[in-house]
DNA sequence: AGCACGCCGACT
DNA sequence: GTCGGCGTGCTC
């Protein structure tokens, strides 16, 4: 900047207040012209001098159009611009949309910074000038993996829709362009990683999830914002890293739980991607083997275009499909024995069933009722044959368990969990070796013949050159959890146990019912979950619409009923007590209304946290409260505090 | 949040 | 008369 012009800083101040969330102009002292740039992190004083605030430069300006007086920016704490002009826009569309702070956003964005690794790191690199290049395609796909796993050069099988996400990203560097993978779970990491070493990418990734050290995970952000061209993959804040020359987005697996952001202002790394393809004109890709609901919504609407990937595989076979209403009384079929017998000679067996442990319950023996923990009301089972009863929600033991209503104290257990079930299939598949996996044993690969394998779902062994046969237990658990969401995520998990078998390997499910046996005898999944969403359309349900899920006071939710009379929202569910002196409120509305919805909802947040705080006088009233959650999941058990 | 401003009751 | 309680408002 030239001498005698007086030089401004623009900033978006560090603070958590929603009132504090717009930008304030500083003046930049002359000591601190020549160094002060866009992205910094900067000290300022608010109000008085005496207060001090971390904030981020988000613009430098020849002139301000502030009445008041204008402070001095105080000192700059990192010469590093941490804070890209791309990432704050995107931030701050964030923000809008769910009715939230732009520095909620930063949170997850920018990691805690380490100066130590910071100062390592600095000293290390060679900056290289950054070239622009080219934007890429802009488009949009949802890729619908028929499954599969593939042989790496090491020996070691990923699943094939790992190396279709490597050879991607691969491509994208060749073309002199970033990527970023997202993923629901450290496993899937672990496996895309493996599969990009094998394309002898590994020097250009970048993990930036929560498995690192703080230091690590500044130092791979700093690496991230050096200019190099990387492939960034990590957990769902990742969607948010400030890749230089960005070409493709990759998602997997968008309606898994661990995609859903528990942060304010619980933005889903599937709608950050969404906007940020907008804003960067990059690449987009979804990918899974059954679409969630939001993604067949924008399949239907022509937003994501549909790819079906991988070769044709053996049908699904639903066993049970024709006697719904006729349970059997055995839990396994007699096909697990025969077909299951016949493939283990060949190669690993696959059963996937619904929980974890020996039984999923127990009851009294002479009047059946049920046993729950005297401590916290929980269901007992055993966790292992011959155990004590122990509670599956606190965990506590119960070794002289006595029926509530009439005294017994002999107990019987319900239900079978991996261990019996492991148990019983071990005695019918005498000299194979019988491997549980679940929560509690995680096992990561198997191989070769007579290894039968027991898992939960999302537990399940890579079986290197894939199972060579699969059977899914308990279907009618899955399909009993009373979620928005259940047939979906019943269908992926099975699905997705099934993916792990060879292409020609057979498949059998029980316990799918009649409907959902003929959507996976058929592989319509994306037919089936957009049926879905036309179901929620009627009902005017997300994701056919948006939702704002709205806590707090008796008179903030008055004041926000009051003031969303006028706007143009599809219903208002509630309101309803959700707590000790607190109420909730549901608001839907279509999605080309949500922005004014939004906007609306943070004007009563910043009018709230302003509204008179408790004192001395006033104490025994309860303080103003508003809490706004603009996603589309909370129908789900997870959000409405359902256990499993 | 935190701090200053400002408007009514007990005080030297 | 004014000292200081605490609601109210604002932060470049």
């Amino acid at each position: 900047m030239a001498k005698g012009h007086t030089l401004y800083a623009r900033v978006v101040l560090d603070s958590p207040l929603p009132q504090l969330d717009h930008p304030f102009d500083y003046r930049v002292p002359d000591a601190l012209v020549e160094q002060i740039a866009v992205g910094q992190k900067v000290v300022v004083p608010l109000r008085a001098g005496n207060r001090r605030c971390d904030a981020w430069v988000i613009e430098l300006l020849d002139e301000i159009d502030f009445s008041g007086r204008v402070a001095d920016v105080d000192s700059i704490v990192t010469t590093v611009p941490v804070l890209p002009v791309e990432l704050y826009g995107l931030a701050r569309t964030i923000a809008d949309r769910q009715a939230g702070s732009a520095v909620d956003v930063l949170r997850l964005a920018i990691p805690p910074r380490y100066v130590r690794a910071e100062k390592a790191f600095l000293s290390a690199v060679t900056h290289d000038a950054v070239t622009k290049v080219a934007p890429a395609n802009s488009s949009r796909e949802f890729h619908l993996f028929s499954g599969g796993v593939e042989e790496l050069p090491t020996g070691r099988s990923v699943p094939r829709w790992t190396t279709s996400y490597a050879a991607a990203a691969a491509q994208q560097m060749q073309a002199d362009r970033s990527t970023i993978i997202v993923l629901p779970d450290f496993r899937d990491i672990a496996l895309v990683v493996e599969a990009l070493d094998a394309l002898g990418q590994t020097e250009h990734v970048v993990r930036l999830d929560a498995g690192l050290t703080g230091a690590a995970r500044w130092t791979n952000y700093l690496r991230v914002l050096s200019g190099e061209r990387v492939i960034v993959i990590g957990n769902r804040s990742s969607v948010y890293a400030p890749v230089a020359s960005l070409g493709l987005i990759m998602l997997w697996d968008d309606a898994n739980d661990a995609m859903r952001e528990p942060l304010a202002p619980y933005a889903h790394p599937r709608d950050v991607a969404l906007v940020r393809q907008e804003q960067a004109q990059c690449d987009l890709v979804i990918g899974g083997f059954v679409p969630g609901p939001a993604s067949a919504r924008l399949i239907s609407l022509g937003y994501l275009q549909l790819r079906e990937l991988g070769p044709k595989r053996r049908p699904l076979i639903a066993t049970d499909a024709q006697t719904e209403n006729q349970p059997s009384t055995t839990r396994i079929p007699s096909i697990v024995f025969t077909a299951g017998k016949q493939a283990i000679a060949d190669g690993p067996v696959l059963v996937q069933v619904a929980k974890p442990g020996y039984s999923t319950g127990v009851r009294c023996t002479s009047c059946g009722t049920r046993a729950n923990c005297n401590h916290c009301g929980g269901p007992l089972r055993l966790a292992r044959q011959g155990a004590n009863p122990s509670c599956r929600w606190c965990g506590r033991l119960e070794p002289n368990y006595v029926c509530r209503s009439c005294k017994s104290t002999s107990v019987a257990s319900v239900g079978a969990g991996s261990e019996k079930t492991a148990d019983e299939l071990g005695r019918a598949f005498a000299g194979a070796r019988v491997v549980v996996a679940d929560g509690a044993h995680q096992i990561e690969r198997v191989a070769g013949a007579n290894t039968l394998v027991i898992a939960t779902p999302g537990t399940e062994p890579i079986a290197d050159g894939g199972y060579a046969a699969v059977f899914v237990l308990d279907g009618e658990i899955a399909r009993a959890r009373e979620d928005m969401d259940t047939d979906q995520q019943a269908l992926n998990a099975w699905v997705s146990a099934a993916a792990l078998a060879r292409d020609d390997a057979p498949v059998y499910l029980s316990g799918t019912g009649p409907v959902l046996g003929k959507v996976l005898a058929l592989r319509e999944f994306v037919a089936f979950v957009t049926s879905l969403v036309r179901e929620r359309e009627q009902l005017g349900l997300p994701p056919a619409t948006r939702a704002a899920v709205v806590t707090g006071s008796a008179q903030a939710i008055a004041a926000v009923r009051t003031e969303i009379r006028a706007l143009p929202i599809r219903s208002i569910l509630g309101p309803v007590p959700s707590g000790p002196e607190e109420q909730r409120l549901i608001i839907t509305c279509d999605y080309k209304h949500a922005l004014e919805l939004a906007t609306t909802l943070r004007a009563l947040i910043v009018k709230t946290a302003q509204a008179p705080r408790p004192s001395a006088r006033t104490q025994g009233q309860r303080i103003s409260r508003l809490n706004v959650r603009m996603d589309d999941t909370w129908l789900s058990s997870s959000t409405t505090g359902g256990a499993s």
